[in-house]
DNA sequence: TAATTCTTGTAATAAAACTACATTATCAGG
DNA sequence: CCTGATAATGTAGTTTTATTACAAGAATTA
């Protein structure tokens, strides 16, 4: 995790420092932004010391110099105004929620994007290409997911359905064949239903891929495991992110799909896309 | 505009460059972390153009010069926004293309954020309030998003349901009252059922809401139209982003239903949430 | 094709950052 | 409470980096 918030370090170290660096960093602390600004002379001057002793500041915080410093600091800023202090107060307008739900969407997607597990994801793909069925099964916001899912594996010329109600799946799951994939989606991983219905996919020979939290019940049983590291939710305004990394990873699994089937398959997808054209009114009109 | 990612603002204005400056832009693209710690010299040779252009290419771009370019570049590439020229290859693999799909993802999603318009949200979230019922309406992939939207105004102590069925749609747009609200989702907006449907509730005196593309005939014919502006996905391979930018907006709305019920609702949500609990396996099992 | 405007580079200047070294402060042991 | 050692800080000079003014060249238009 090189993404150590420099700000933060300076002010966890500030025991520590001696008379001079003492003073630059509470310049810099003052106002962060304008140090990223000034030039080693202004912010001398403004912590009373000679322009070495904010080089040497610098450096001691390993970076490789005034400029350098100044990049670092700036970057720590960043993450420091969106990710750190992002929670939905219970005064915010909708211009001051608006933008924090979105970027704390987008750090939750960033984090999933560097921390997946690429051996995982392959592997799925595998199994979904040699899949003769594919049924995804979810509940509550993961249905939705499911849903989602179906609608964009339909259009590989496969049987694919999508499964909400827990009867439904569990007459599924029993009479399950070696060649069938079980796609289930859970945010948690603990649902109870979930977990015994896979249970029951797996003993009965099933591929049983699950999309859900890392160490959950339900990754333990399953037969592959994507584990999506999302954050927990503290904040009770901020709604659960997990599901649209969910929905990201399935683009990535239906995309990885796509490419071993070959540049034939493309004409295919081309044919589904064109045959939902009468629907529409032409863009001209 | 305030937080308009520079490197987005580069990537946009591409075409408006002359020779140089666009030489200059590759060469920060190429390798943007890089960019923030070269010198002006450095960066010059790389891009094959003299000191001067590179720091005309950076006044271009309404920064001080060179050093203050480098640090709002270092800004930039924290937000968790990569600059995505990059459409999936038909040779790439798992560790390529999974990167490249969070990637334009995230960059569609900022780009949502920094368009989207305040005050219709704003008079959305009043209308949602005012609402006796609220329908959301979708098909296909906006199916899967209306799905999510009923699942979580379902916890607002409100009538909700979703709908992707056509004639369900029709019977309910034509029953409408004026105390209702219809919900319609839909990427394109040209969906001649949709919009046929949309039309009929508003001249039942309904509210209907559209969240759909600017500019779409859908968009002109209903009574507040959450306009959302995702580029058109040219790449087959890529997946369709606009629905994940659907659901952010539905979690922003969510949200300011939410505050506008003042703090003692946050008691009705946490009854529904422990409502789920005994579904779940606990936490230390 | 000549005039105009826009681009780009050269060279000089200014600004900023860094280094070596000198000075001053701090502290431990006598 | 000295005195020598060590650490801290500053001064001044050097190097690096960035900017500016201006001129040459390319593109464009009448």
């Amino acid at each position: 995790m090189q993404h150590q918030n420099l700000l933060m370090i300076i002010s966890n170290e500030l025991d520590s420092l001696n008379k001079s660096e003492r003073k630059v960093a509470d310049a810099i602390m003052l106002d962060p932004e304008a140090a990223t600004h000034s030039s080693i002379a202004s912010l001398a001057i403004k912590a009373s010391v000679s322009e070495p002793s904010v080089n040497r500041f610098c450096k001691r915080f390993n970076t490789a110099g005034f400029p350098d410093f100044k990049i670092k600091l700036a970057k720590s800023l960043v993450s420091g105004v969106r990710f750190v202090n992002q929670n939905v107060d219970s005064d915010d307008t909708v211009e001051h929620f608006t933008p924090k739900i979105f970027d704390s969407t987008i750090n939750d997607l960033s984090l999933v994007r560097d921390t997946i597990d690429h051996g995982v994801v392959n592997e799925v793909v595998n199994r979904l290409i040699d899949a003769e069925r594919i049924y995804f099964f979810g509940l509550g916001t993961s249905g939705a997911v499911a849903r989602d899912a179906e609608n964009k594996f339909f259009r590989f010329n496969l049987p694919v359905s999508f499964h909400d109600d827990v009867l439904m799946m569990r007459m599924l799951a029993s009479t399950g064949r070696s060649s069938d994939v079980f796609f289930v989606i859970s945010h948690t991983g603990r649902t109870k239903e979930v977990i015994e219905i896979s249970e029951i996919a797996v003993d009965k020979g099933s591929t049983v891929i699950a999309l859900t939290s890392p160490g959950s019940p339900l990754s333990s049983i399953c037969s592959i495991s994507l584990e999506v590291n999302v954050p927990e939710n503290t904040d009770e305004y901020m709604a659960m992110t997990s599901r649209i990394a969910h929905l990201v990873i399935l683009d990535v699994l239906a995309t990885g799909f796509t490419l071993r089937q070959g540049p034939d398959f493309l004409s295919h997808l081309e044919k589904i896309k064109s045959s939902l054209k009468p629907t529409r009114l032409s863009k001209d009109k």
